[in-house]
RNA sequence: GGUCGAUUCGUCUAGCGGUUAGGACACUGCCCUUUCACGGCAGUAACACGGGUUCAAGUCCCGUAUCGAUCACCA
């Protein structure tokens, strides 16, 4: 049988770098095993709804490179595809009418309780100091549900419209067995389950119900999810069973969870924020607020880099190589090596991921971006020009986005000068340098290439009887008015002959 | 608090009874580069603790500690 794994987010905002990663795991053990990766939208909850999340998601999975083979985000052309609706709002019948089965088969039941009789039972319960406060084997029998009322009653009170939902009939004692293939064999008593709502009062499934029923409808072989889900695992073992789907009940791996970079507790927004790094693959603007988050695209992160940081937290394929791209990583994908334990999140190893990547791109890739941000601070540089600089300055950035800041020094003259290199360099030998390599300057010809120049200005050096060893750095100083930065032929090559000497003239009259 | 789970350098991790406990990020130093960055080389740094089992334990068992997840008509 084929593998069938699905990523079911539920659309309550932007997808969170943890759901990407486990939409990753998906998408590396379908794509390893041969088989198809699901995208199902989990939008049961109407008040947590959000406007543009589920479009955000689809966008966000296409840019690190995650495939959808069916379900939300893929063309049906307006049909529902193959076991479509995706979208569970989509499919209430279908919910409502094996809920209604479970009843019926005395597995579930009607319960009238509102709110505050729900809570009004808690409170009494945690006041007895009772294990636990929960609608149980034993609870239910003081609560209004139709194992407590009469036959009659709970017709009429359906009948005539009144708010109920459907509760699992959780049994008293029974051990439920689970075997995750990351965790191994996970054992949880029935009385730590209680009577779950399977059905709510607007007619919409929980979380439980629809999520087996879908997984078990569109044939799902392996349910890939956070470890947030392992205490609710065996309630859904439960489900199957009480479904009659246990033999077809997918496998379960639970992913170890993404911890914050410092201190305790998973990954938030918040740590995200202290810390100065995007937790969004995407930027999001929150409808509602206007309020802009950032994403590891906008932030200038590559995909590849995403994807190749995100793998490697909580799995390993027991070898040394550290960089992979998507088809080496489903190639070495093996979902029995996943961790147990929680990884910290630190932004730093994904830098350097980055900047491998970066590296890894050609110049005519990164050139626009340079080309763009130069002419929004008003320069004219043409996409020759901007790839010039790209291959200058490609191996000392980080993010493709620093390019232009980089490039400051190619851009605008120097208005001060580094006072240390000042009064260590600029002695008279290097403004006599400053004044001959003008002056040779104005008196060349010659093609104004990086060899060229070098060529020049030994020249020209060694006639003034100067070592270039000891003003080179003046030089630098002079035309850049920093001590530090990338190659000087190929920067005087890309400034251009005429303010290569602009910027002599002003040095000399300037320091 | 109940239930379930985790614990190897600061961080991500390799390890699956016998290893000088390996790699990567970060950090430090050296080399390269008449600068910086890149690159190369080197270095600092870890088996949470206590009991067992065994000739032998990071590896197996049991406790303790710490950390985490979860206990809704949210997913």
């Amino acid at each position: 049988m084929s593998v069938r794994v699905r990523f079911a987010p539920s659309p309550t905002g932007p997808l969170h770098v943890g759901g990407v990663r486990t939409a990753l795991f998906n998408y590396l053990f379908a794509r390893k095993m041969g088989g198809q990766m699901l995208l199902r939208v989990e939008d049961t909850d109407q008040n947590r709804f959000v406007p543009g999340a589920e479009a955000y998601i689809i966008e966000a999975l296409r840019w690190v490179g995650i495939e959808i083979d069916e379900g939300a985000g893929v063309d049906y052309a307006g049909e529902p595809g193959p076991n479509g609706p995706y979208r569970q709002s989509e499919r209430r019948e279908i919910y409502q009418a094996e809920a209604t089965r479970l009843v019926e088969e005395g597995k579930a039941y009607y319960a009238f309780d509102t709110a505050d009789e729900l809570d009004a039972m808690r409170q009494r319960l945690e006041a007895a100091n009772a294990p636990a406060a929960q609608y149980n084997a034993i609870t239910r029998l003081q609560m209004k549900n139709a194992l407590t009322l009469p036959p009659a009653e709970v017709q009429s009170r359906i009948a005539n419209g009144e708010a109920h939902v459907i509760r699992l009939k959780t049994p008293l004692k029974e051990e439920i067995r689970l075997n995750d293939i990351v965790r191994g064999w996970v054992t949880v008593h029935s009385s730590a389950i209680d009577d779950k709502v399977l059905l709510k009062s607007d007619g919409l499934p929980t979380y439980h119900l629809a999520n087996i029923v879908d997984d078990h409808l569109m044939g799902i072989t392996h349910v890939i999810r956070g470890e947030e889900w392992l205490p609710s695992a065996p309630l859904h073992v439960l489900l199957y069973r009480y479904l009659g789907w246990e033999d077809t009940m997918p496998r379960f791996a639970h992913l170890p969870l993404l911890l914050k970079p410092e201190g305790s507790g998973k990954l938030s927004k918040r740590d995200a924020d202290l810390g100065g790094f995007p937790i969004f693959p995407l930027q999001w603007t929150d409808p509602a607020t206007g309020v802009v988050a950032r994403g590891f695209r906008e932030d200038g992160y590559r995909p590849e880099a995403l994807v190749n940081f995100l793998a490697l937290l909580g799995w390993n394929p027991g070898t040394e190589q550290e960089i992979f791209s998507m088809d080496e990583l489903i190639a070495a994908f093996d979902i029995d090596k996943i961790h147990k334990g929680g990884a910290r999140f630190e932004i730093e190893k994904a830098k350097w991921f980055n900047q491998h990547y970066i590296r890894q791109l050609p110049d005519s890739d990164l050139a626009p971006v340079v080309m763009q941000q130069a002419t929004e601070a008003g320069f004219a540089c043409s996409l020759e020009k901007a790839t010039q600089i790209t291959a200058l300055l490609k191996g000392r950035i980080t993010f493709a986005n620093e390019l232009f800041a980089e490039a400051r020094t190619i851009f605008y003259a120097p208005t001060e000068y580094d006072p240390a290199i000042v009064s260590a360099k600029w002695n008279d030998d290097a403004k006599r340098a400053a004044t001959v390599f003008g002056d040779a300057l104005t008196g060349y010809n010659g093609l104004f290439a990086a060899d060229e120049i070098k060529h020049l200005l030994a020249d020209t050096l060694q006639q003034a009887g100067i070592k270039q060893g000891k003003v080179m750095q003046a030089m630098r100083l002079a035309l850049t008015g920093s001590g530090i930065g990338p190659d000087m032929m190929l920067t005087m090559e890309i400034i251009g002959k005429d303010e290569v000497m602009a910027r002599l003239e002003k040095a000399l009259a300037d320091i």
